[in-house]
DNA sequence: TCCGGGTAGTCTGTTTTACTATCTAGTGGT
DNA sequence: ACCACTAGATAGTAAAACAGACTACCCGGA
């Protein structure tokens, strides 16, 4: 797919599936990205993750602690807390509905094709 | 569903939702936006429609033709072109890829959740 | 001893794109 | 006059990409 295509589909979704992994379980900035890389979301920049993650905690969607690290600066983890998980579950339901109507559209026009090509 | 989450999510999505309903056979805005509202997309504003339409026509994944109307002012008769079947395909492409990467974190988070409840 | 490079980690501009809200504006029938 | 059709324009907001700065610790070499 291409990426353009996907960035502009990002938009709207990236913060759910933010939420989601620290909803897996809490997690530090960076290891986010690796985990979204590891799901699949290869192609997010690191820099996006941060807008986000400072975009969820003035939300108050998770709380924060700070964690020293052996090796560099200290990690800022990130944990859903209820008011997160209450946002989570609306994004659930909104994703639903779409996904609902888009599958419903692509059938249509396969159903659409086949009769054509009978 | 909440209002704006959904707004966010359309973003990227809404122009191949556009170009979809064109390929099930051609269309006009105004015609557009009531099949959009028909298929559930009942949130989308009008103008939405005609900026996509300007957008997709530019990129030249459509063909357009004026059509007299009874009824109030020419129509512009959109329908999809080769290269818009493309772009549509790739679309697919990228829905499916994206859809399948949260749907498998999601059920990564139900799975935990089921392991925490045991 | 001090300096450089590598690795781990966070954060902050600026730019691009898409959708909304609201409005203008035209036609033709009742 | 008003309503159902039909097309568009403008200004605003929100999200993500890109690019890079900044912090901190460790280790190896001159």
């Amino acid at each position: 797919m291409s990426k353009q295509q996907m960035t502009e589909m990002l938009k709207g979704t990236l913060e759910g599936v933010v939420l989601a992994i620290v909803a897996l379980r809490p997690a530090y900035g960076y290891e986010i990205t690796a985990r979204l890389r590891d799901q699949g979301f290869s192609d997010i920049v690191e820099g996006t993750v941060y807008a986000v993650l400072v975009r969820i905690e003035q939300r108050g969607l998770v709380d924060v602690r700070k964690v020293p690290s052996e090796k560099g600066p200290p990690r800022k983890v990130y944990s859903l807390n209820a008011r997160g998980r209450e946002h989570l579950a609306e994004y659930w339901r909104t994703w639903n509905s779409l996904a609902e109507r888009i599958e419903r559209l692509r059938s249509d026009i396969e159903q659409s094709h086949a009769q054509g090509e009978e």
